[in-house]
DNA sequence: CTGAAAGCGCTAACAT
DNA sequence: ATGTTAGCGCTTTCAG
């Protein structure tokens, strides 16, 4: 409970220069319709590097009434590297815009999502998928905007992947479509989303609705998974994502089946081990990169007044085919 | 631009409950030294409730000199399910101690980690490693303590990994081991360290020194290895985690070689997909959870005054033995 | 062009 | 037992 040493404010940082802490702010900010000339704006840009000062965010947003914190909620399922660079690019982007990223884990534990964005005073919410309205309410008391990769619009963008899947295996020749649901409960909102475009994709070419099955990452229940696909008469299916698709593999190596011959299979996401599996496993992915970037634009016009809005067009899935379908 | 709708403040909730704020503030903290009668204290907890009132953290942190937000810094690279549970575990048990977990991904754009934690005002920064002295000196003048999972005293603890794979082959009859090394060059340092505990382990046993070897998440690249491990007469290799071990298994099957017949493989933090190769990866881990809860400890401890410090015993490794060794 | 001064929402002495 | 008051470090009018 000792009073730790004070830190360096912005007065220090004033005498150091011999300006008044207001110059600084307003060197700082570069505070519009203001005009410091190059001495002074140096003089302090200097103090404060010898200083090493760097405001404090809670005064700052406390005098500002907001603050350029973004607070990121991520579903502690979906981490994966696809995740990873999406918030790597989506933090750099906000970072160009003089915003910083912070990240929390949504799950079970911990505390809920408007008290993190309150407590760090965050100015705008981003999610990967709508928050039920509770805590969009929640969160628009704190004080915070609210931004998600796919709004309610969006939404039919996010079966992209799903419709993308089946399109290729129908392309293929292929008239019966299996899906693997993944096992946790709380990928199934996505899972169902992605589902719904592989039924699309399969109305829209005249064949049967997919065969969906729940899946566990476990050799013996993939196994049996693949075994009942085949005896339906399924030709190919699309997994949830890649780990569901390498477990697919796995069981129907158990099973003494082979893709693509006995049961095509396409995975999603594209982790790094999609392609060493035997055969390579064929999959879907997004760029990322790009989601993280707009998702920023999105952002920033929130900040701005604009609305919160990601085009669908950023959120366009690709294929990598390879050899198991 | 528009100037929101101001938020509810203490002064609403202090009026809406017709006490003052102070009054307020002592009943949301339960301020030590005070005695709100048992009607007060509901009447403003009604009132809180009824306004959804969230404190500002800014105000808080500003006014009481001190957050409650706690940033954990991870390395961009080690995110999988494992750190995950890590995360988890940690973020609740920082909230039972009334502590608000953010975590920001560390890795080169976005912003450096000391303008995060001033962003947010954190008043602990935690990391996996021990950050590079600038960043911890920066952190530090930024007002936060640091606290690593393990700290420099623990850092033989972190061997434990490398030392355990290494003492399960060499107990199982091999005398020539292998290390596969990562391929992302931000995972060196963690790699060095479990390598570090292998040798050690050899050394140990009076045997060679491992054969260290670089890596890439390649089917060839991977057989490549392979073949020269065995050309070199070792017999068992240790990866540097399940993924690579993954690979190495595919590398070996694309070189037409079996484990553990021509060359044994262990992995390391059993993940999900290492119960599902052909055959099963044995693998050492950790208690993720048990880590996670631990280290909250140690930011508690330190924000009372203690000193940071994590029980090395918190970290023991454990084997899990399949068919792969 | 720069400084003085008034808060932002909250906490923590100090009064009552 | 509760209210009053003085800031916390910063931004932002408003004067000079």
């Amino acid at each position: 409970m000792t009073r730790p040493a004070k830190r360096t404010t912005i007065a220090d940082v004033a005498r150091a220069a011999g300006v008044s802490p207001a110059t600084v702010s307003f060197v700082l900010n570069d505070t519009p319709g203001q005009s410091i000339p190059e001495e002074t704006r140096s003089r302090v840009l200097e103090a404060v590097r010898r200083l090493d000062y760097r405001p404090r965010g809670s005064a700052r947003s406390l005098a500002a009434g907001r603050s350029d914190v973004v607070l990121l909620s991520i579903p502690h399922l979906s981490i994966g590297p696809g995740i990873t660079r999406f918030v790597e690019q989506f933090a750099a982007s906000l970072a160009d815009a003089g915003l910083t990223l912070v990240t929390h884990l949504a799950g079970a534990p911990g505390r809920p999502l408007p008290d993190v964005c309150a407590a760090v005073d965050a100015s705008v919410v981003a999610g990967l998928d709508p928050f039920d309205e509770d805590t969009a309410r929640g969160l628009r008391r704190a004080g915070a905007d609210v931004v998600f990769t796919t709004d309610v619009e969006a939404r039919p963008t996010l079966r992209g992947m799903g419709r993308l899947q089946a399109e290729h295996l129908i392309a293929l020749g292929h008239r019966r479509l299996g899906y693997a649901m993944p096992e946790h409960p709380l990928l199934r909102k996505i899972a169902d989303e992605r589902l719904l475009g592989v039924a699309d994709a399969c109305a829209q070419a005249g064949i049967d609705p997919p065969l969906a099955l729940d899946t566990k990452l476990d050799l013996t229940a993939m196994a049996r998974a693949a075994r009942r696909w085949r005896r339906e008469s399924v030709t190919a299916v699309c997994a949830y994502n890649d780990e569901v698709a390498i477990a697919l593999l796995a069981g129907m190596r158990h099973a003494r089946m082979t893709a693509p011959g006995d049961l095509a299979v396409m995975g999603a996401d594209d982790i790094p081990l999609a392609r060493l599996t035997d055969p390579p496993l064929s999959t879907v992915a997004f760029d990322l990169e790009k989601v993280g970037r707009s998702l920023a634009e999105a952002v920033v016009a929130t900040l701005s007044g604009g609305k919160p809005r990601v085009s669908p067009a950023s959120l366009s899935p690709h294929v990598i085919h390879r050899a198991s379908t």
